[in-house]
DNA sequence: CCTACCGATCGGTAGG
DNA sequence: CCTACCGATCGGTAGG
């Protein structure tokens, strides 16, 4: 009869969104292979089979979680007017950076965690965007060596230190700590402008 | 008679060692929860089973592996002078930290991967030990700041920072690059010294 | 150090 | 979205 319960079942379009977000906050706090299925489901009121109606498999999870935070790091900084003076860049790229630690925390964090575990095609796809990544960052220390505004003896050396030192950060960024975003990355650059040898009479350096 | 087989199996010395080191490589590579015990069993050509000679647990590998690197990195920075002036202080500490990384990757690596994948009771304990590693740092931030040898308007993130780019090196240092620890150390800790406001003059930082 | 084995749990599928 | 279910694999034990 024109009654009959349809099987086929059609779902929400915000139940994945629902279903990804969980599986963030998971991934982050007990790693991506300590997470099972059925836990997500659990947290989303499902039964874990029912998951597969709005997802493929566990590794389409992480991809999407790493794929979405690559791409928000990448997209943050290419942001940043490239055509700055290279201090006033190095400021704009910090605060791009911890903006997203601050907003993505948990995808952020699978993203450093858990990348490793995806298969190397994927692996291959991500070191591009981190490279291209690291690579805006080196233009602005030797952009910064060349017109004198930075004093540098190792551009790649202290490329990976400025990376380093931001790469780190959510590990304790607290996103309700004491210090605003921009409070906070105002003296983060501070401290980086310091180590390339900035002027520290220019502009909004220390004294 | 006298002949007789005993089944009471004494194991080697050095066999519990070369099951732990083997572990770290493994957690290194693939994490630990990716990491089957029989996959360790293996690398070490036994049978899974016959780990359990030699270790009690799974988590007891883990347990070691993390605590040891968590003992090395402590022990380093505490064979630092402490009556040294804060700027050669930091060096002596960048250099102890790289030299950890340098010496020990893969254990390293998994202490910061992995350690909050251990119960509860062994994770405070290890915060702990990272809260005394953080105090010696903050010590000599505080101290340099104190006799006019740094100039920080912002001690505790002053010391979060110089923490964060140390830690993130297990990252990307590699024990065979182009570098010897002490170059990379002086230079790694001379753009420290320029973050922190170091007089630059002084001693054998930037002229 | 091995053989044999166990209960639990995993990611995922069939079918409706 | 659920029920029922599968093969594979997990960490670990018994017993010698």
């Amino acid at each position: 009869m024109s009654n009959e319960r349809s099987f086929a079942y059609t779902p929400r379009v915000t139940r994945r969104q629902e279903i990804l977000q969980t599986a963030g906050d998971l991934f982050q706090r007990n790693g991506y292979h300590a997470t099972s299925m059925r836990e997500i489901a659990r947290n989303v009121q499902l039964q874990g089979s029912s998951l597969y109606a709005h997802i493929q498999s566990k590794e389409e999870l992480l991809r999407n979680i790493v794929d979405e935070a690559a791409e928000t790091f990448l997209a943050a900084a290419r942001q940043v007017d490239g055509s700055l003076p290279p201090p006033e860049r190095l400021r704009g790229l910090v605060r791009a950076h911890l903006g997203v630690i601050r907003d993505r925390l948990p995808h952020a964090t699978v993203f450093f965690h858990e990348w490793a575990h995806l298969p190397p095609d994927l692996q291959r796809e991500l070191i591009e965007r981190r490279d291209a990544y690291q690579a805006i960052f080196r233009g602005t220390v030797e952009d910064g060596a060349r017109d004198g505004s930075f004093v540098v003896e190792d551009a790649p050396l202290a490329t990976l230190f400025v990376l380093s030192s931001l790469n780190w950060t959510y590990q304790w960024l607290d996103p309700y700590g004491r210090l605003s975003l921009d409070a906070l990355a105002e003296r983060y650059a501070s401290l980086l402008l310091g180590a390339l040898g900035a002027d520290p009479t220019d502009g909004r350096g220390r004294p």
